[in-house]
DNA sequence: ATACATCCAAGAGGGC
């Protein structure tokens, strides 16, 4: 073996290493004699080394100039700490480490123009953004020797990889050199596919070096009665359970929250991490983990990878994690030295919760881990053709297309789909074809714009350009001037209110004015106070394909640990759970299909189902799907039975217009159309490409279209059994423990009723979660007024904050009553008299009514029977002694008469507060 | 009661 340089060896020493772990010294040799090399290890065995040692030696060797390595990792934090990481190493040998990501300061970003460092580390966009954009220091990338791509696991099956694996290209076409790469990941299913796609179009050799990982770990199962208050329960036995300190996972940021509300009464030492908490906030708890002043900390994925946190003693999870992948992350943060043994426990609630315990925690004995999937994202490619048009001013078509496909991503990408593509973001003025050459089209800066404020309101930031993440509405929680947290845009709109208090972060918080310019909700710390934990909202985490498998296998080994399940069925005589049964649940509002199922043929199932059913009954239809079978609430028919009567043709194109009819389709779509350059609605002809590059993405992310045909044939052909059962089944209750999906149903109208629904908003509020101009959305709401509209709405004001707030006629009493909006309905003197002006539609003389606030409040009925129409076209108050409050009198127009009283109380609590306060 | 996470302008020119 060739000898390091002796400047490395002394370093060694002075860290005190003996040896180096087995991944480094196999990662040596291929390393060193330059081959390109996929290094598999878990977290904590010195992977970075592993990449590091052998290029700083070769470093040492030949005469490089800056910039020669690379260093690509995911996460900010991540590049945080690796960066001082290498620094330790390579400033002892005189080599320059520079870091770029969106929280570094820009006075250290410009110091890599002064100062040109050896090493950058970054992530996939601060490489796209300086192959685009950064002009003078994209020269500086012509010295690149090494790549590494650390963590690669973690972007394989995203956009994010796709991205990236482009932009290797991209590089080594600009350098011109054949660059050496170099990825680090965790144990992964299928190492071929994760090295040909960070290999992509290189020509060196390669090679892949693993450790035989020891699948050994200490883990135990528990199942908590669910008898009593569950939530006591469970904080009861963690605070048995737990040994200091520990990781507590849940699956959802509700939960860290919930069950912190709950251990923090016994006591004070746990805390909360998650992704919608500040990142100040964050990282103060993980000092509290290194510290060791934290006893548990309870935590979402955020902290599956990552930053070093310490040694943690034990891994609780709190119900099941979703993947065995993530399992193996998960417990694999405690034990974190080399050859300590992780440890950890898995707490369960329900009965299927037991089931998943036990075939994860087989699954991981038996080495099984997820495979990853990889789809060719059309999108991504169209923002790569941008990007290189930025970075060149002029591309040709062939050099375009020849990077692209040289991507192993995109390495089938047709010729035809690659004009389709350009051609499409030309009509769309993004691009500029002139003969064979590609430039930027007037559109792209409108777009993509500079500056946000004085820009359109359909413009995106420029910066958001070079990622691929989509970004949802939040807003953040200010104290004074730090951040304390992140809240959905639609959850303060519906369900915030100054003067609540709030739970987040593991401490309360009250409200004390929200913005909804600026995004910002002001907060001061509650100490007391029942505080409402925030729902955030997200794609739902999707149960891993081996589960239904793997369940299946314990069922048929009639394992003991689950005998109490296997008794249910037994004793009500109904053969055990598996892929070849469905038992048919008549339930109380749906039928419940449970079986053992890949969870993506069960979506697909259930929203054809969905499908079927909405164009028999109502709106009102929901299904539900998850890896224990599917359910649809509509009982008049049995509707799995009517879909065997398709042939397979007409099955696919019911399948593909239930998907077409899908909210996952409708959001891929909305998410992806914008790197089309294309705003607003999309037309069914002119858009086709988009159309097209959102099915394919939905269909494999959410759906399996050949896989259900062939369920579907399994069940004709008498393969799989359908058991008809007037009870309940495990397996059944699980299903029906699913958010229920429900139809996207087009026509603006039904989409604002359903915003509306149960509350209040005004204009602006509406117009941000619906994705709608005011303008257009304050047109459809008058004539959702009127008499003849299907879904009747009102408007009235918000007497706390003088705006204009719209519901559901339906609703308005109980918004009444709602202490919300108290002010808003309740004059401060009841006792004056006023006068409503009343007008006919469609009439010009106006009815006066003499009335006193206290007698509506009393009868109501009274002043409806006083009224002469049914339906009110202009209806404002008057006061006899003071005329000029007929001039500040909110209108209404459009007002049924049952709810005038409600709009008249409502105009005489404005109208007093403007002039009494 | 419900369903996670990640990312996001360079660099010239002016003022002190």
């Amino acid at each position: 073996m060739r000898k390091l340089d002796d400047r490395l060896l002394e370093l060694m020493k002075e860290r005190n290493w003996k040896n180096m772990t087995e991944i480094q010294q196999k990662s040596l040799e291929p390393i060193l004699s330059g081959k390109n090399t996929l290094i598999i290890a878990p977290t904590g065995y010195g992977k970075t080394e592993a990449a590091l040692i052998p290029i700083l030696d070769m470093m040492l060797k030949t005469n490089v100039k800056p910039v020669s390595l690379i260093y690509i990792t995911p996460l900010k934090a991540l590049i945080n700490d690796l960066t001082l990481r290498i620094e330790w190493w390579a400033s002892r040998l005189g080599f320059y480490v520079n870091r770029k990501h969106g929280e570094v300061p820009q006075k250290e970003k410009n110091l890599r123009l002064k100062i040109t460092p050896h090493i950058l580390v970054t992530t996939p966009e601060g490489l796209e953004i300086d192959l685009d954009w950064a002009t003078r220091f994209r020269e500086k990338y012509k010295n690149v020797k090494w790549v590494i791509v650390d963590e690669i696991h973690e972007l394989i099956g995203s956009k994010r990889g796709v991205q990236l694996s482009v932009l290797l290209e991209r590089l080594k076409d600009y350098i011109g050199y054949d660059f050496q790469r170099i990825g680090l990941s965790a144990t992964i299913n299928d190492e071929d596919l994760v090295a040909s796609f960070l290999f992509g179009s290189s020509s060196r050799q390669s090679e892949i070096v693993k450790v035989n990982d020891k699948k050994e770990f200490e883990l135990s199962i528990v199942k908590l009665n669910s008898v009593g208050d569950i939530w006591k329960n469970v904080a009861k036995h963690i605070i048995s359970s737990v040994e200091k300190p520990s990781l507590i996972f849940t699956n959802s940021r509700f939960l860290t929250e919930r069950l912190h509300e709950e251990l923090e009464e016994y006591d004070k030492d746990f805390y909360v991490h998650h992704s919608s908490i500040s990142r100040e906030s964050k990282s103060n708890v993980e000092e509290y983990l290194r510290t060791g002043k934290a006893k548990g900390v309870i935590c979402t994925k955020t902290l599956e990878l990552g930053i070093d946190i310490g040694d943690i003693k034990k891994i609780i999870m709190f119900r099941p994690p979703p993947s065995v992948a993530s399992f193996l992350q998960r417990l694999g943060r405690s034990g974190h030295k080399i050859y300590g043994k992780p440890r950890g426990e898995i707490i369960c609630i329900y009965d299927h919760d037991l089931l998943e315990a036990y075939a994860i925690s087989e699954l991981a004995k038996l080495g099984k881990v997820e495979r990853q999937s990889i789809c060719k994202p059309i999108d991504v490619a169209a923002r790569e053709i941008l990007g290189m048009i930025l970075q060149y001013d002029e591309v040709e078509k062939e050099k375009a297309y020849k990077i692209l496909t040289s991507s192993y991503v995109f390495r089938n990408l047709s010729e035809k789909t690659f004009n389709e593509l350009i051609e499409y973001l030309a009509k769309n003025n993004l691009i500029t074809i002139k003969g064979d050459k590609l430039s930027i089209g007037k559109f792209f800066f409108k777009l993509w714009n500079f500056n946000r404020n004085n820009g359109y309101s359909w413009s995106r930031g420029f910066s958001e350009f070079f990622s691929t993440i989509n970004s949802t509405d939040t807003f953040t929680l200010k104290w004074e001037d730090k951040n304390i947290g992140e809240i959905d845009a639609i959850y303060v709109y519906k369900h915030i209110r100054s003067g609540d208090i709030i739970r987040i972060g593991g401490k309360l918080w009250k409200i004390i004015r929200i913005n909804t310019s600026r995004m910002v909700v002001d907060v001061l710390p509650a100490d007391k106070g029942d505080g409402e934990i925030p729902v955030w909202r997200g794609d739902g985490i999707s149960k891993s394909y081996l589960l239904p498998k793997e369940i299946y296998v314990l069922f048929k080994e009639k394992r003991k640990e689950i005998s109490d399940i296997i008794d249910k069925y037994v004793s009500r005589n109904l053969p055990l759970p598996s892929p070849n049964v469905i038992i048919e649940e008549k339930r109380d509002k749906e039928i419940v299909y449970s079986t053992l199922i890949n969870e993506k043929i069960a979506s697909t199932l259930a929203h054809i189902l969905l499908y079927l059913a909405t164009s028999k009954d109502s709106l009102n239809n929901y299904a539900r799907y998850s890896i224990y079978g599917f359910s649809i609430n509509y009982t008049e028919k049995d509707l799995l039975e009517e879909l065997l009567k398709y042939n397979e043709k007409e099955l696919k194109r019911i399948i593909i217009r239930s998907i077409l009819r899908s909210p996952l389709f409708i959001s891929t779509l909305k998410e992806i159309q914008i790197s089309y350059g294309k705003l607003g609605k999309i037309d069914t002809k002119e858009d086709k490409l988009i159309i097209k590059d959102a099915l394919r993405q939905a269909i494999s992310k959410y759906f399996s279209i050949k896989k259900t045909i062939r369920f579907i044939n399994k069940i004709k052909r008498g393969k799989i059994k359908i058991i008809k059962y007037d009870g309940s089944t495990p397996l059944g209750d699980a299903v029906l423990l699913q958010a229920p999906i429900k139809p996207w149903i087009t026509g603006i109208s039904t989409i604002i009723y359903d915003t509306l629904k149960g509350g209040a908003y005004t204009l602006a509020e509406l117009s941000e979660s619906l994705g709608i101009s005011q303008k257009s959305l304050e047109a459809k709401l008058k004539q959702m007024r009127k008499p003849e509209s299907k879904y009747r709405i009102v408007s009235f004001i918000d007497v706390d904050s003088r705006e204009t707030r719209w519901c559901l006629m339906e609703d308005l009493e109980n918004i009444v009553k709602s202490c919300d909006f108290y002010t808003s309905f309740n004059p401060i003197n009841s006792d004056e008299t006023f006068i409503a002006s009343l007008r006919a539609i469609n009439s010009t003389t106006t009815t006066d009514l003499i009335f006193k606030p206290k007698e509506i409040i009393d009868n109501p009925e009274e002043i409806i029977r006083r009224i002469p129409f049914e339906e009110i076209g202009e209806m404002r108050i008057n006061d006899p002694v003071d005329p000029l409050v007929y001039n500040i009198s909110p209108r209404f127009y459009y007002v049924n008469k049952r709810v005038a009283p409600y709009l008249l109380l409502n105009a005489v609590a404005y109208i007093q507060n403007m002039k009494y306060s």
